[in-house]
RNA sequence: GCGCCUGUAGCUCAGCGGUAGAGCACUCGGCUUUUAACCGAUUGGUCGAAAGUUCAAAUCUUUCCAGGCGCACCA
């Protein structure tokens, strides 16, 4: 049977559902009701009766509240699930009253319920509920796919283009990508905590802006009506992190998206989350020993180890980080002496996949690195070091550029760059060099990516995995 | 942007010139303390879209749409 609602073609699964919210209403049932208490989660209860001999029956009865993923026999076994986990309600066909009776049989999986009831534990050793009551809290109108969980049975959806762009679906259904987002949240805020303990000052800078500095990016350009003036989306947090600690912030950071106009891949999205921190009066070694510091806390917190399983290589993030020049590493792999922007395409080339563990390469060309100190000893080189994790660069520092007579000049060069045709070079910021005119203090930075750091930390094999709601192509 | 691959029922997939298929889900009946419950019956499709070749196209060809992987770009 096929009908239509809002002028789309239903299948007869959708018709069948909007039979039985129509039977609802007709019983005289709000199937979109507005709050519901409960008195515990189901994780809860699993733990506070965990010994609870099988067979063994309670007086105490407790409210919960979830959505349905499975029933069995006529709705006899419901396995509900919240935020937290799972847990078994019970309703004996026979003896069930008769409101139950012709309620149950209305409701679908995947709807929203709240049920009351006494715990007891069944002779197979299921935390059951003897259900006393039961309200629906949200009827679905949609067919979910397989939620029955078993050793056998394949679980969810596995077609990836449904998961990104119905994340939903795939959260219900799918435990790992739930899981992935967890992680993802654990990572963020312990980033936040380790830094706040540090007297870190997180400060939030503007997304919108008349240019895009900061990095070497194609923006994204959107305009303002009112204004009627053009504006970038960020490409990077850097030149105003750098103000802030001009202003005086000794220790800062903002967490935030980036913006970049470029293509998609396994690692990239065109928008993704950054953090920058800003530390007033160290330099890079400073910088590399908080960047490791930082790393192992959050790996962790998010993983309660250090040692990680990264799709099939273990990544040991106990150890000291290896520390190596980019000279000394392509030398090594290589055996050629080289500088400047022939060093930088031969570590690229020929280094950077080899960088499986956690290792700090640094003193990187000065052509390459506009932001970044001259180095204090070696000529042509600047106080610069990427942190490598699985062949990726996953954080990028220097000791910042303080000294505003050669940040404009370096500034002048990339402009120069642009000119001959490389549009991803930076672009002047006179602002940003007046700022420098009035004192940075000695300062070092660090840049890291926190989708890419959220893969290797979930095990996750693309970035859109680690990313709530993937950038997609519009359908049509 | 280029190359290779994919798109069939709600989900997972088979079919690859000859009437559109399976398992699970859904619906109905049976059975009832299950653990993928079980037994039986039914239902369910513009085979991503359009054009072409052919007596005949899910299948072959072309174009388009969407996605995946690799390369390029990049973090």
């Amino acid at each position: 049977m096929v009908t239509e609602t809002h002028g789309q073609e239903i299948s007869h699964l959708q018709a069948e559902r909007l039979r039985k919210l129509n039977d609802l209403k007709a019983m005289g049932i709000n199937p979109y009701p507005y709050n519901f208490k409960r008195s515990d989660l189901c994780a809860e209860l699993q733990d506070k009766y965990k010994d609870l001999a099988n067979e063994e029956r309670t007086e105490d009865t407790v409210i919960v509240a979830g959505r349905v993923h499975n029933q069995r026999n006529d709705w006899m076994f419901i396995d509900l699930h919240d935020v937290s986990g799972r847990i078994q309600l019970f309703s004996d066909a026979k003896s069930r009253p008769e409101y139950l009776q012709n309620f149950l049989p209305l409701l679908d999986k995947g709807d929203i319920i709240g049920a009351k009831g006494k715990i007891r534990r069944t002779p197979r050793g299921e935390l059951t509920i003897d259900i006393e009551e039961v309200t629906l809290l949200s009827k679905t109108l949609q067919p979910l796919p397989e939620i029955i969980e078993g050793k056998n049975r394949r679980l969810g959806i596995t077609d990836v283009e449904t998961r990104y762009r119905q994340r939903y679906i795939d959260l219900i259904v799918n435990p790992q990508s739930k899981e992935n987002l967890k992680r993802r949240a654990i990572l963020v805020r312990e980033i936040r905590r380790f830094l706040d303990d540090q007297d870190f000052v997180e400060i939030e800078t503007p997304i919108l802006n008349t240019e895009a500095g900061g990095a070497a990016a194609r923006p994204f350009i959107t305009h303002h009506n009112a204004l009627d003036m053009g504006l970038y989306l960020r490409i990077a947090t850097e030149l105003h992190l750098k103000r802030l600690a001009v202003g005086g912030f000794e220790r800062v950071y903002e967490i935030g998206r980036i913006f970049r106009n470029e293509g998609i891949s396994i690692k990239h999205n065109p928008e993704f989350t950054s953090i920058e921190v800003y530390w007033a009066y160290t330099d890079l070694y400073d910088m590399m020993e908080l960047t490791e510091n930082l790393i192992k806390h959050v790996c962790h917190k998010v993983t309660n180890g250090l040692v990680i399983n990264y799709q099939g290589t273990e990544i040991d993030f106990s150890k000291p980080f290896r520390r190596v020049t980019m000279q000394d590493l392509v030398k090594e792999v290589t055996g050629k002496d080289l500088t400047g922007k022939a060093l930088n395409e031969a570590f690229e080339q020929h280094c950077e996949a080899t960088l499986i563990q956690p290792t700090f390469v640094y003193d990187y060309p000065v052509e390459i690195s506009p932001l970044a100190k001259k180095h204090r000893d070696k000529e042509g080189f600047v106080e610069r070091f990427e942190l490598f994790i699985y062949g990726r660069e996953t954080a990028n520092a220097f000791s910042e550029l303080t000294d505003p007579i050669d940040q404009k000049q370096r500034f002048l060069d990339q402009v120069q760059e642009r000119v001959g045709g490389d549009d991803e070079a930076h672009v002047m910021d006179e602002d940003f060099v007046t700022a420098l005119e009035y004192g940075l203090p000695p300062t070092s930075g660090m840049g890291l990516g926190i989708d890419r750091f959220a893969m290797i930390l979930t095990d996750s094999a693309s970035i859109r995995d680690v990313i709530a709601f993937p950038t997609m192509k519009k359908l049509n």
